[in-house]
This record gives structure tokens, sequence and C-alpha cells, in this order.
DNA sequence: CTGAAAGCGCTAACAA
DNA sequence: TTGTTAGCGCTTTCAG
């Protein structure tokens, strides 16, 4: 009957074979050549071996597309990241990768591919069509988090847990961080304790937080001098003003190891020793404060584990598992400092 | 004729609608609908206009399965990265991610979906599908290129450029990095240089190269003592071994920061100066060398553009015009050291 | 400028 | 245990 119309191309002998090709090869129909290549418990395992020898020796290649095309799912996870390094508050250090590293293991071990995407420019059709987000980045992603939750789609948020609650957020315990601070300065015997950070951004204000209460036990309450960035100049400054106006304090906690690197560099050139003269204690244990002269005390927080989380969360809400948000554990590296 | 046998899932309200139910709403065909979508020259403004508008009233989702299907090609490129961080390996630093940042920066902006994948486990029907492969981390990469060539895969690497003539290489010029830093010296009348790296690594093998090959020109060689991995602590074992056996030398290029902080670190507790009685210089210019104490002088190279270069190289390859190998320039951050 | 027909490669349902 | 049928949503012919 209907006569085939023109294919826009004929398939070549050196394209990947399809299901239907090995079908013919082996004498069997097509679905039992699906059935066999996905380990179907349905088809005969001599006939499944037979199959998927088959399959190897003519370089078969699975067609993604279709498959999700008929399943009506893509079997990918978008990871929305703030990529572009503004100067003030770069992503940087190891710890977007680590997590990126995390989630990626997780998802691909899951038979879910991974995304990358920072939701600008042309992007926003290949995360519509993913099964779930993953947004990473220090907030500012309030907009973000609207665009996917219009759409419909699963979503997990990296970052501070207490200020999204109605959202899955999976986060470093920020208090007990900043917790563990005060504690150690308070066995150390400080009495003038200061945080460094601005507490705008959101797992700031929860590190000063735990700082703060875990203090107040003591009767103490931090100096907070106004901060003005991430970087390590913003941590120099904020020092350098600090000691022009409250010159005393012997115990400083950054908010991050950035901050943390600048003060100590303010306080230094300024003639006080550290830590005989000020303790301090930066947060995220990177490479730069391990290897700092002299080494940096940090909070520290395992990356790779939050981004198995991240996935096992997304995972969850995809399949129509609940998911509850998560505060990961973290700890203390003493070091010199 | 043939009655309608039963959908798997009847089109729920709930559901995107399809280019199909727009094409009812709007009185056209699908193909318009399609057509309108993509602005093609081939509709009628206007008819455009009220399909666009249409299409997000109804807040339509482009079902890029099907497109890619019909196309027959994926429209993804994946990215392999070398993301477990072995110990003594790590893919650290912010340099990755600005790497990662170039790629799906330009990839995005040309329709591209980028997949991040490290190529374990069930990673590879997602790379298999691939439009084109970029292979990024230090090297190691050899069975994954093998197995990306054997899938006939368009491909792209980040590396070294001498290394892989048959391939596509992006990398930065690590023979001129090495030449600066030699110059650097020179100027500086340092008379007996050494280099910290350990040459089997592709890239340091360039940066030596360049680097001895410079102070060739002044009659000199570079001491190279070895070097057994990439941190900071193999950076200072090494140099502790080197003041044991050949204390006499000025001037140190190691071919990473993180070598060269470990350096440092080692001359430091040695009782030697620097830089009064060693220059140093690192490569890579990562924050952790510039914020160090003293703040250390490194090549510098900027990992964003080579991202969007790979990202171009591919893209040519995918489209069926010619690529070839690029080298990226690279210039000296001088500091203290 | 618009449309009708066909099919990309795969898999859920149903039937044998 | 295997096969038949149909269709996921899109876009390229080719024909108006």
């Amino acid at each position: 009957m209907s006569r085939p119309r023109a294919q826009r191309r004929k398939k070549e002998p050196g394209d990947s074979p399809t299901m239907a090709d090995l079908a013919k090869l082996a004498g069997v129909s097509a679905i039992t050549v699906s059935r066999a290549l996905r380990d179907s418990p349905l088809v005969n395992p001599e006939t499944r071996a037979q199959i998927k020898a088959l399959a190897e020796r003519q370089g078969y290649m699975f067609n993604i597309s279709a498959r999700n095309l008929r399943l009506r799912r893509s079997m990918t996870v978008a990871v929305v990241v703030e990529m572009t390094p503004t100067i003030e508050r770069q992503m940087s250090g190891p710890y977007p990768l680590d997590l990126l590293g995390g989630i990626s293991q997780e998802l691909t071990s899951s038979g879910y591919a991974v995304l990358l995407t920072s939701l600008q420019g042309g992007a926003l059709p290949s995360v519509q069509a993913a099964d779930g987000v993953i947004l990473l980045g220090q907030g500012a992603h309030e907009d973000a988090m609207h665009q996917v939750r219009r759409w419909g789609r699963p979503m997990v948020v990296w970052g501070a847990v207490s200020r999204h609650e109605s959202q899955v957020v999976v986060g470093s315990d920020n208090q007990r961080g900043g917790a563990l601070a005060a504690e150690r300065f308070m066995a150390l015997g400080r009495r003038q304790p200061v945080f460094l950070g601005d507490a705008a951004h959101g797992e700031f204000a929860e590190r000063l937080e735990g700082y703060g209460r875990a203090l107040a036990g003591h009767g103490l309450s931090p100096l907070t001098p106004p901060v003005h960035g991430l970087t390590v100049s913003a941590g120099a400054a904020a020092v350098h003003a600090l000691l022009d106006n409250q010159p005393q304090f012997d115990a400083l906690f950054a908010a991050s190891d950035l901050l943390a690197i600048g003060a100590i560099r303010a306080l230094i050139e300024r003639g006080r020793r550290v830590p005989e003269d000020v303790s301090v204690i930066g947060y995220d244990d990177t490479p730069l404060g391990a290897t700092y002269l002299p080494p940096l005390s940090s909070v520290h927080q395992n990356f790779t584990d939050a981004g198995v989380l991240l996935a096992r969360k997304i995972l969850a809400l995809i399949e129509g598992r609940p998911a509850q948000s998560e505060i990961l554990p973290t700890n203390l590296v003493v070091r010199v400092t």
C-alpha cells in the first residue's frame, strides 16, 4: 500500500545498527532485543547472551533520545551553577567541584545524566526537559528557584537550610560550625571574640547564629564589624577598620578561609601576633588555609558527601518518594592558629 | 479501520501541550507551529507571533528528545572530567571550574547541552550519544581517548599540545610559561636555577622544556630534583631532599603553585629566605599562591578563555569544519617572590 | 506561505 | 518466553 516516501537519510552502512537491525540478524523481534539489552528476566538467558554478544560485535549504540521520547522522561538532572566568577563572589576553590563530583557519581550510577548549566542564554529548554534540578551557588538563586518551581520540576537546593523552609535543602551544619569555633575559643581562654562575615549571606548568618549562641552560654557576645565582600582583601580591610575602632579582641572567627586569611594578613601588618595575640578560625578548610603560614584552623565540611546527598534527594523526588531537608555534620580542624 | 489501542498514559490535562495541541488551538498545522517556534522565515510574521504567544500562554515545553530523535543528533557535548580527587592528583583549585564555565557558556549559547561525566560506571551510553566529547583532566586519559575515538565521535582534549599529535588539543603555552620564569630569574641575576615538577606529566614536561631552553641561552641548565606527586607536601619533601644533596641554588621554578608553596615552606624551615636567598615562581596563578605570604609570583593562564576555545573547536568538528590544535598565551604575574 | 505524510528508534500493552 | 501493534513529539521531504 503506502509507498515508502523518500527517507531523509538512507541508513548508511557505517551507521550504528538499531535494535531492529540486531533483531533481524539474530532472527528475533525488536522487542526481544530491547528486553535482552536491558537484562529483562522475560528473556531466555541464552538468547540474551547471544543478543548481547551480537550487539557488541556490531558496535551497537543505544539511542537515548528514542527511549526518552518513548518513556516521556529525560533521565537527566540539570545542575544549575553560578559559574560566572564575579570578582566579589566567586564560586571558587575545590568546593563546587567536589560537590559536582559527588552529584555526578551518584546520579551516573543511577542511570541519570548530569546536565551542567548556568541557566543563562539558551539553557532553558534543556533545563526544562530535565527530570529534576539541583541548584548550587551562593544564593542569588531566588529567581532560578521560582522559575523551576513554575515548571513544576523537582528541585533540591544547596545552601542555608533555615532560609528556605518550603524547599528541600541540603546544607552543612553552619550553626554547629559556628558553635565549634566558639567552643574552641573558650577552651583557649579567649574572652573578646569577633565574627567576620556579611550576615546578609544566608550561610554566614547561620554560622554567626551558632557562634553567638555558644558564646552567649559563656556570657559573651561577638563583635561583628561590617564586611563588604568575600575576598581576602575584604577581610583585610574589615580588620584594619576594626583595629582602628575597637582594637580590643583576642579571637576571630571568619565565615570563610578567604576572609580569615585577609584577617591574618591585616593583623600581622598591624603588629599583632597570630595566634599568640589573636586566635583565628576560618571556614571551609580549603587547601589555601591549610597551607597558609601559619596554617589556619578551619571548619571542615565534606562536599563530596554533600553532592551525593543532593543527588539522592533529587532522585527521591523524581521517583515520587518523599525527601526532607538535611544538614550535614561539620567539624573543626585545629591547626596552629 | 485501525482501532486505537490503549495508550500507555492518557494525555493528562496537567501535561505540557505538544505542538499538535498548539496547532489545534491556533487553527494551523503542527509543522507551522514547529516553524514558528524556531523563527523560520517560512512562516508569516503575524502567525508566528500569535503562535509564540499561544505557546507562552499554554506553558508549552519543547520536547528535546523528540527533536533529537528526528534529527539523529543529541545536541549534547559530553565533558569528561577526572573528578575522583585522588589525594596525589587532585583536579583542584578554580581551574577546572573556570574551564567548565567557559565551555558551558559557549556551548549553551550555541544550543548545545553540556553533559558532565567522569566516564565511570554507567556513563557510557550518554557519552556515546553525545555529538562530541571534551576531555579534561591531567592526562591519564589515554584510555578514554581511545574509547571515544573508537566510537568515531569528534573529540577535543585539554592538555599538553605536543604530546598528542593526532588529536585536536587546546593547551596553554607551557613552553612560553617556562621561558618566562627563566627570563625573570635571569633579570634578577640568578645563576643556579631549579625546576620542581615531575616531567612524566605532559604539561610539566613542556614547562621544563621552555625553561631549560631559555636558560640554555644563558649558558645555564636547571637542577631537576625528583618530585613524587603534585601536592604541597610533595614539593616540600623534594626541596628538603634537594637541600640535603645540592644546597647551591638561588632560584626555583615549580610546575604548580602547590609545589611552589611546599618548596617555600621547606626553604623557610631550613633557614633560607624567600625571595632574598631563593627566588620562587609557581604555575597557575591560583588564589592560593596569590594570597600566600610571601605572595607567589606565578605563570597565569586564562582558563575561561581556554574553555571557550575548547567549545569552539568541538563545535567546529561537530559541524564538519576543520579544527587545529591551539596554544593559549601565558603571562607571568610578578609578586614578591 | 501552509500543509499532508512519513518516520526517527525505542518500549508498554496486549496477545499468543 | 516471544511477537505484534502502536505511538512518544518532532521535523524533513514534497505538494499545494
